[in-house]
DNA sequence: GCTATAAATTAGATAAGACTAAATAAAACC
DNA sequence: GGTTTTATTTAGTCTTATCTAATTTATAGC
């Protein structure tokens, strides 16, 4: 029934469930083929052989959806992934930043044994280190929709930062240098043309859009 | 310099080196074939490519043997795979006999920042669950000609076990039952035709020479 | 030293996953 | 609606690592 799938399928399931989240269109070729950085031509490939194997639905011109069994192997590596990212980052010690390029590897070779001695040792966590919600060992999703992205915030909101979603080392590492971690507590005090201006501690910051659509809070 | 080698590359570098432990010849092809379960024209395959990297010594018909440099490639992998091992046992629980194959992946995909973290966490060990030497950060092996196994040993010897050289899920698991694990207690009665007599705690067992031979023993 | 057996190599096939270049379909533009 | 641009697919190549079958070389027995 689950003949062992390959690192490159589990990460094309994945990547494709992902870039699903954004919206409800099946997801394009040229989408994946960006992402996952292989040519377009490449992602056609893959498509025609997970199809094949029913884990995609995939119709030439048309683009890729998971289908529930395609939706199970995703939810499964992601599972591993933010298990292990949470790993490295609090038994550890890795940074945020340092944490996704190696879960990306690892995530395709732990076994179920690791992976529920890793999420006991945890305290069966709901979240990895960027906010990121965990799959629960059945696969299912937390509910996050409590969970607004900067952009949306009127001013005067007061909140705390609750998941970053980028994985890009080197933002990541601003981030933390502008204490723009987890659980930062902050106060937006505009919304404007170029960006989000938000008070954080005794800071204050004109945040540009592309990054202030990337940073959740949790309002109170 | 190091245009990263696969995983297969580096587990035929760690196989020649442990078969190379046995003996000063160069190993064979059918050896290797044998432990690493690939046909023998697979192993031809993969030394000439090898040769070619320099990291084997290669001539038809011949054998072969590490060079320096293959050498240094199959100590790292080897030192990941026997921290991942401790890890798994001492900080996860795992069982002595559970840890070899989740290790024989996880050895190619972990970086030098987590290997670094891993050895940190452990104190910097020089053995792992099986007694087995872990190369250093600088890959040394640790001197470990103190260690005899039990078929060497004379009647009369009282030491503790200190190395158990198999990898074997069932037989390492039987060990366990036996109470034959590492630092185990025990005397020599007997060496006889059919096998090693020993007393560990108030029990007496007649090892078999085939298990025998695979338990080493540090005598005081 | 010849012969039988065992070991190793060669040759050719296969599968996975990537690529480039060319062809085709869909979307956007005016 | 025809044309240009963009996205996608097809066709064919490459690399890695296997395999089987056939051949060659080495080793062992007598
Ligand atoms: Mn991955
Ligand atoms: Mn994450
Ligand atoms: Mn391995
Ligand atoms: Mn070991």
């Amino acid at each position: 029934m689950t003949p062992k799938l390959t690192e490159s399928q589990e990460d094309y399931l994945k990547k494709i469930f992902l870039l699903s989240e954004k919206h409800d269109n099946p997801v394009s070729a040229l989408d994946i083929s960006e992402h996952l950085k292989v040519k377009p031509a490449s992602v056609t490939n893959m498509l025609k052989k997970l199809s094949e194997l029913n884990l995609v639905d995939y119709k030439p011109y048309y683009g890729a959806r998971l289908t529930r069994a395609g939706e199970l192997v995703a939810l499964e590596v992601l599972r591993h992934h933010r298990l292990l990212e949470l790993y490295l980052s609090e038994i550890l010690g890795f940074g945020w930043e340092e944490v996704h390029e190696e879960a990306e590897k690892l995530e395709h070779v732990i076994s179920e044994r690791l992976e529920a001695k890793i999420a006991e040792k945890l305290g069966h966590p709901t979240h990895d280190p960027h906010g990121d919600p965990i799959p629960s060992a059945d696969l299912e999703l937390p509910d996050d929709s409590h969970r607004y992205p900067l952009t949306r915030l009127k001013v005067g909101q007061k909140g705390f930062i609750s998941r970053v979603t980028t994985q890009d080392t080197d933002s990541l590492n601003m981030l933390s240098r502008l204490n723009l971690t987890l659980k930062a507590q902050l106060e937006i005090i505009g919304q404007e043309r170029n960006g989000v201006r938000v008070e954080v501690e005794q800071d204050r910051f004109l945040l540009p859009l592309e990054l202030a659509s990337k940073i959740w809070v949790e309002t109170h």
